[in-house]
DNA sequence: GTCTTCAGTTAACGGTGTTAAATTGAGTGT
DNA sequence: ACACTCAATTTAACACCGTTAACTGAAGAC
């Protein structure tokens, strides 16, 4: 009767398939929610298939997790070529930073391990992450050029606020509406730049 | 042959181990190693044995994330009652968070669903927690009293501040020094609390 | 002795990540 | 036309998970 169910896909086709689906399932569920057995169904194959393209769940998620790092990278590079004030710099980084969070929650969920998405690698290892280090690193040291070890101190601080704020701010979100947290955040984080001159 | 093999214990002998066996599962393997079958096989018994002390799992976890809150509630009380100066009051409080985080990891991933943990029961809705906004609400207000708008702001800052350097220090923990984490901590939570007069 | 009660168990259901084995089917050589 | 090969894909299995129903066995009541 039917002649084929399935349409042919190529192989990037199929993986970047498994990718989008695994998203898709953790926004509307729950990275918890996140099988293989359900992703399989969703590109109409059977569960081994996702083996061919990820070695494991884990692997899987890694790949979404970097994929959140390079968009962030990206992001930030954009930025630096925009603006030559360093000030305007790291202010529109932070809020880049929010609104990253804002709408893609899910890949946010999975770069920490937020909301019980779970991913063994550990988070430094990632390469991505690293170069995402290194812009903000670079731009505070064209803000204010110091030792090395101060950079390090205050990108942690930066970086603590921000990511803490975006935390809280997903925690609470029923308690208090985004866009307060949003305001709290923007202003937050202008004092945290100025500050810094 | 054998007699008895399981030591008689009482109900809430039996209910508290299963807690402390849930936490202990949790600090050496994670908290995606936690589950009702070793809990049972750990205090003795077979699996269904651990529903009559909670409903589900997730309760289970819910309990010990407000255990959390409570102990950190009592802590803070005891600041309160310790110091009158609210600049020292707040600054202990960090502090006493900080340590905790440090000394019961584990608990701290399950009050805020990290590093896989998963608790379904929101977070903010747990009455612990609301005790626990209060007291250090009412310790700003001491600083400074203004409105409660300024005071919710105040808080989420301060506890944005200080939940995100502990989540990045626990993620960095490989690449940075917990002690190096630590020393960044307190001096910015202490530059906070000053900036407050 | 039988009956009830109840703590505790086993067994099961539907789910998970993962892997080995079986199956399908299309293309090729003869 | 038939057999063979090879790759794609699926089925079946393993060991685990949370959870629940059904069962067991022993103690106490009558």
């Amino acid at each position: 009767m039917e002649i084929i169910e399935r349409k042919p896909r190529s192989r990037e086709q199929t993986r970047s398939g498994i990718v989008k689906t695994a998203k898709s399932i953790a926004r509307r569920e729950g990275w918890q929610a996140v099988s293989i057995r359900k992703i399989a169904d969703a590109i109409e194959y059977s569960a081994p298939i996702v083996y061919e393209y990820f070695d494991s769940k884990d692997v899987l998620l890694d790949e979404i997790r970097n994929e959140g790092f390079r968009h962030l990278y990206q992001e930030y590079d954009r930025i630096l070529k925009l603006y030559r004030d360093p000030e305007k710099r790291l202010y529109e980084i932070s809020v880049v930073q929010w609104e990253f969070a804002r709408q893609q929650p899910e890949i946010y969920q999975v770069m920490y391990n937020l909301a019980g998405a779970y991913c063994t690698m550990p988070v430094c290892r990632s390469e991505m992450m690293q170069a995402v280090s290194d812009i903000v690193c670079q731009t505070l040291f064209s803000f204010i050029p110091k030792s090395k070890e101060s950079i390090k101190r205050l990108y942690f601080q930066w970086w603590a606020l921000s990511h803490g704020m975006i935390t809280l701010a997903m925690l609470l979100k029923d308690e208090q509406p985004v866009e307060q947290s949003e305001q709290i955040y923007c202003e937050t984080m202008r004092r945290f730049v100025r500050q810094l001159s």
